[in-house]
RNA sequence: GCCCGGGUGGCGGAAUUGGUAGACGCAAGGGACUUAAAAUCCCUCGGGUUAACGCCCGUGCCGGUUCGAGUCCGGCCCCGGGCACCA
């Protein structure tokens, strides 16, 4: 009885089977090799979307491979479920951000388990539950007392949509990377870890990733760290300026310091006020009103205009004794190196142009090779190296060996040292919200910050808070939450405020998944020393630098509070493009989103699965297609009614191999291409190219249906490609795979099921067609017997009819023949 | 400006180490079945030329290496992404 495919119902029944069977439960088994897969975690806003359906189904495809594949793989999931949405949603309709959080966990819940995921559900972890975020707390005073956590007062992103700040990850373009509002500079109090102490391992370590992370990501987070190397001089002051005997520079062309003409101070620097001569202090002082107003997106958007005021005072270059004025100048950060530098207008482009604008002298000190230069007829800065000229006993040194030269000479005469600067910031993670894990600090008023004990954690976030009123952090409001008494001392003390970035929580997410639910410490080190690390991680391009580099920053600190023993989390990385639709981000506003569900209930799981696979190489966008669904389920239509057109053709014959001798040529050759499809989808699943996997098993089903079995044996081999594509799409197709596998009469699940091998006598076709080429043309194609040598292969090829008018009577000058592949003649 | 990717039919995309460019799918056109439609099945489908077999051109552009280049080398152009007054 031909029965028509029937996704929903097939789906459900198998669910429910893996499901009871508890398949996907992962146990440490010290024998078996470990596979550890992650798809990044969802944030719980409430729906699924396509975009998720996407990232896990990649992921689900690569835990069903390996599992049939013969590893223990653990594939888990969570919720990174603190954040500042959920606490939008208390402020708009009253719901307790815990509860809303709750809710929207339940509901993703049910998609992602109607979607079919392979994943162990035992595993399961929220972050905002106490007993994760505690241990969080605990790394946070472990990373305090060894100075990697530390409070400061400085100049901080502020968003004031999200009344909070942002680290400098946080800040695309100027604005919020949540909510895009423009944000400001503001001078605060904060909590920062030192993720710049780190700087140099996460830059080297990118070298061992370099076989299993994108080039682009690792590209990002190099350009994102900014190391350049160079040296740190210092001027001597003509007189001395608030005590400060000198200004202390930072450059990266030491080769250059016989040609600086004027130096420059950030005008939010310190010693700015200090500088300023009387005379020219309304000048100064105006200008500097002006720069600190400015918003930095003000700064960007000011563009090149290169602005600045002379100071009245001066230092002294120590290499040429010459005087040299002291300026501030728009152009120099002060949160770059020290927030002075000295120019060189005739090798620096910001500097020309400031010193064309202010009629500053251009001293040229590097000829480019071979030929000179007149500063007079320079329309830019020569940035390029050269010859170091006019520099004393450096002249005629090349600025690579200079550099070097000079390095040497400031440290012989202890006015200067090699050093290196970064572009990477430390990590701000102070937040003035509610909906996050609490910070672990109390502040005496004796003893001063004191970070809580260990007994005293988790410091719980209390769950009664009101957030009506002016804005600010609700949690300060809270008294009963904030008096507290000091664990040194027991007199009285009030508890920090500020939560954590929830950037922190995902950045060990993956390790906790190893031991859920172990109580007596952040890990059971056991479980986390067998699966440890991830594998293989999946997830969008978009976390590169935040998630991407915090987490391994973390990781390197866990590893030397000697919680774990690993350098990197994550072995092996795929970003997966974004789904799209109509050539833009799916997004409300355009009225552009396809709702995972409602294709669910069209075509099943199964069709949506092979669709997001078939559609795009996993890297890159998918332009979702609506026709191109169709196709998908149009795909699984057919094998389904393939299968149910050979099956019951075949039912004595379950089990049986067939008799090679009996089988017709048609019937050779599908066993040929059924043994290929096998190689080529284990070869394309290795390397995580579903597309072109899925178009194999797609040329399978064309042959098979085309196939006419002319006797029981021909049906054997018929049955065999039946079994073959269930066997192949499982990953991919898990649910359709598998009820036809209980069709084709199997009592063990195909979810248990070892991986298909392929026969390697039967990948090799019996003939093989060779291509027959004159002059480089392709002129003819020959069927020959698969065992031709090279020299039947050329006699063929010129015994071919359409070969010999190419020729034409023109004698041969070479011939070039390609075992089993090609002949070119060339005349 | 610097650093990564990438440019192949109407579209999404295929092409081991250089060896038949366009697999597979979508869309489109034609046909079969049907009272009709849907579904299904069959055929065509890069451009030019030819009655046809064929022949010529064709993987962003220019040049090179090679018997042979989408693939390798050099020089450009364009698109996407990251960083960006970083000294």
């Amino acid at each position: 009885m031909k029965e028509r495919y029937n996704a929903q119902e097939i789906e459900q029944r198998w669910r429910e089977t893996w499901d009871k069977k508890k398949v996907y439960e992962a146990k440490v088994e010290k024998g078996k090799e470990k596979y550890y897969v992650l798809e990044m975690f969802p944030y719980p806003s409430g729906r699924i979307h396509m975009g998720h359906v996407r990232n896990y189904t990649i992921g689900d495809v690569v835990a069903r491979y390996k599992r049939s594949r013969g590893f223990n793989v653990l594939h888990p999931i969570g919720w990174d479920a603190f954040g500042l949405p959920a606490e939008n949603a208390a402020i708009q309709h009253g719901a307790h951000p815990a509860k809303w959080t709750e809710e929207n966990i339940s509901q993703m819940k049910t998609q992602l388990k109607l979607l079919g995921f392979s994943y162990d559900w035992t595993r399961e972890i929220a972050t905002c539950h106490p007993s994760y975020y505690k241990w969080e707390q605990m790394v946070f005073t472990r990373m305090y007392e060894k100075g990697l956590a530390y409070k400061k007062a400085t100049t901080v992103n502020w968003c004031p949509s999200c009344e909070t700040v942002l680290a400098n990850e946080q800040v695309e373009d100027g604005c919020c990377w949540r909510c895009e509002h423009i944000v400001e500079r503001r001078e605060m109090d904060g909590w920062f870890f030192k993720i710049t102490e780190y700087a140099d391992e996460l830059l080297d370590g990118a070298r061992e990733l370099k076989d299993g992370w994108p080039d682009s990501v690792l590209s990002m987070q190099k350009n994102w760290i900014g190391k350049s190397t160079g040296a740190h001089i210092q001027f001597p002051l003509q007189e001395q300026v608030a005590g400060e005997r000198h200004l202390e520079v930072f450059t990266t062309r030491p080769d250059t310091v016989f040609g600086v003409t004027y130096m420059s101070v950030a005008p939010e620097h310190p010693l700015a006020g200090d500088l300023i001569k009387r005379e020219f202090e309304k000048d100064a002082l105006k200008f500097i009103e002006r720069v600190k107003k400015q918003t930095s997106l003000e700064r960007i958007a000011e563009g090149a205009k290169k602005e600045g005021v002379f100071t009245g005072s001066y230092c002294i270059n120590p290499f040429t004794n010459e005087r040299i004025p002291i300026y501030l100048a728009n152009f120099v950060l002060i949160e770059y190196g020290t927030g002075i530098i000295m120019c060189v207008p005739a090798h620096d482009q910001r500097d020309f142009e400031f010193a064309k604008g202010h009629g500053l002298p251009i001293k040229l000190v590097i000829k480019p090779d071979g030929q000179g230069l007149n500063v007079d007829d320079m329309t830019e800065a020569y940035i390029e190296p050269g010859i170091m000229t006019d520099s004393g006993e450096f002249s005629g040194i090349s600025s690579e060996a200079g550099k070097e030269k000079i390095i040497e000479y400031v440290e012989s005469r202890g006015i200067g040292k090699r050093q290196i600067n970064y572009r990477l910031r430390d990590w701000g993670i102070s937040r003035q919200r509610y909906w996050g894990a609490p910070i672990p600090m109390v502040y005496c008023e004796d003893c001063g910050a004191v970070a809580v004990p260990d007994e005293d954690l988790p410091v719980e976030l209390p769950i009664e808070v009101n957030f009506e009123g002016d804005g600010g952090s609700s949690l300060s409001k809270i008294e009963s939450f904030v008096r507290t008494t000091c664990p040194n001392c027991g007199g009285k003390a009030r508890r920090e405020t500020d939560t954590m970035d929830t950037f922190v929580e995902s950045s060990w997410y993956f390790l906790r998944y190893a031991s859920p639910n172990y109580d007596k410490d952040i890990f059971d080190r056991e479980e986390v020393n067998y699966w440890a690390p991830v594998d293989q991680y999946i997830g969008g391009v978009e976390h590169a630098i935040l998630h991407l580099l915090y987490s391994r920053f973390f990781t390197k600190v866990l590893r030397d509070l000697g919680m774990s023993n690993l350098d990197e989390p994550f072995v092996n990385l795929l970003t997966q493009g974004m789904v799209i639709k109509d050539g833009a981000k799916m997004s409300k506003s355009l009225g552009n989103v396809i709702d995972p569900d409602d294709m669910i209930k069209k075509y099943g799981t199964d069709t949506v699965r092979l669709f997001i696979l078939f559609a795009a190489p996993v890297q890159k966008d998918l332009d979702w297609n609506n026709e191109g669904v169709e196709g998908s389920f149009r795909f699984l239509n057919r094998i389904w009614n393939l299968a149910f057109d050979i099956l019951p053709r075949t039912c004595d014959l379950k089990g049986a191999k067939p008799d090679l001798a009996k089988v017709s040529g048609s019937g050779k050759e599908l066993l040929i291409k059924l043994n290929k499809t096998i190689k080529k989808v284990t070869d394309d699943l290795e390397k995580f190219q579903f597309n072109t996997a899925i178009a194999a098993v797609m040329e399978l089903l064309n042959d098979t249906s085309r196939f006419k079995p002319k006797s029981d044996d021909d049906l054997i081999v018929a049955r065999e490609s039946v079994e073959t594509m269930a066997r192949l799409l499982y990953p991919m197709a898990p649910h359709i795979s598998e009820e036809l596998w209980s069709e084709l009469g199997y009592n063990e699940l195909l979810a248990d099921s070892p991986w298909i091998e392929w026969d390697n006598e039967l990948v090799k076709s019996a003939e093989i067609t060779v291509v027959v080429q004159v002059n480089g043309k392709v002129r003819s194609q020959l069927v020959m017997d698969a065992d031709s040598d090279g020299e039947r292969m050329k006699e063929a090829a010129f015994a071919d009819e359409r070969t010999k008018k190419h020729i034409s009577g023109k004698t041969p000058r070479k011939v070039i023949v390609v075992p089993k592949k090609l002949v070119n003649i060339v005349l």
